[in-house]
DNA sequence: GTCTATATTGCGATAGAC
DNA sequence: GTCTATCGCAATATAGAC
């Protein structure tokens, strides 16, 4: 915690911080509508009144468990500084990106997202935009600086960096999602590799 | 309706007809915890006796939407008897997959898939074995039978179909999932045809 | 109609920070 | 001693499954 907090700001951050903790824990495993702000309580112990002050609503808890987890997960997104060869700079995308997605966390925040996206326009917005649409662009951006150099022919690097994010994620992700089973680390890089190979032959 | 049943029986599938396609437009625009019983009730008419007498409970009738559904909206993944060439088939299965993936019906059982998985693993599973799962599995035997011919080098056709199929979700499946925007024919196929040739290149 | 669950509010008492 | 966050408990209101 920080340092420069002192006393009553202090106490106030952490019990936001442990309402904030036991909220994600409970929204994330049961979902928006199954979780109540009673049992967030009987976690975080307290008062309904301390619980309110903190947070105006339900909706309101939500968002901001939701934008803190963004942040974290996501985070792991944030483009490089890329000094290593080109098909090892695509390995290395590839594989942030796969275990990013079939993290328990992230898939948590997927199927959140995915859950809430009517009812939360903006934050499934956000949260397509700090996460695939993001990596996605950055990778085109790459292309575009070194493709040509790499001797690679890509004549829309938007809709190649879409195919060889599509590719990475596979069927992986989705099993992810619905059944729970994770990649192994070892199948992830077997996913990544293979897909480098193929997309470098694909537009040699 | 079948002509073969008669008053009694009639009345009765046609109430339980109702029943379901009242359900499935409230689950599915407003989601399982959204959606009540007395909405259901409120649009079909009758009393709540007549309701629970076709359906248990909230999570039978839920079940038995997400079967029927999933019936309709996957049947058009069916494998069809390919006479065409190589290329065109591919194209042809890539499109079909993703106009079912980013159909209106389509991304509502996604979406409800996705957020009621870890509550009904079963349907989740059953889902992806007749949706992605099958599509792929279909793809890799026609890899398996064909590749070969065909002059290309598939040394994991289970991993290949995966990749053309993610590579044809690509982004626009997470966009029309997140934020509603569903791509246009024309899209679709401008799409498909370039994972097509990129996959063709890449496996040469 | 019945009964339970749930979000949200009210208010007096307490305890730690300054 | 004075604030102020927190607490504990009760109350209200509404919704929703059955």
């Amino acid at each position: 915690m920080t340092n420069t907090l002192k006393g009553r700001e202090h106490r106030q951050a952490t019990k936001r911080a442990e309402i904030l903790a036991a909220g994600t824990k409970l929204f994330f495993e049961e979902g928006y509508g199954r979780t109540t702000m009673d049992r967030v309580l009987s976690v975080v112990g307290g008062s309904k009144r301390t619980l309110y002050g903190h947070f105006e609503n339900k909706e309101a808890l939500f968002k901001a468990i939701v934008a803190q987890v963004s942040d974290r997960v996501l985070s792991a997104l944030t483009p490089q500084i890329d000094t290593k060869a080109f098909q090892e700079t695509l390995i290395d995308m590839g594989v942030r990106y796969l275990q990013v997605m079939t993290s328990p966390e992230g898939i948590a925040l997927y199927r959140a997202m995915v859950a809430e996206a009517p009812h939360f326009p903006d934050l499934a917005h956000t949260f397509m935009q700090n996460g695939p649409s993001r990596a996605s662009a950055h990778l085109a951006d790459y292309f575009r600086d070194y493709a040509k150099k790499e001797g690679l022919k890509i004549s829309d690097p938007d809709l190649a960096a879409a195919q060889f994010m599509g590719m990475v994620r596979g069927n992986v992700h989705l099993l992810a999602v619905f059944t729970g089973q994770r990649p192994s680390k070892q199948k992830i890089r077997t996913i990544v590799t293979t897909a480098v190979e193929m997309f470098l032959r694909g537009y040699r």
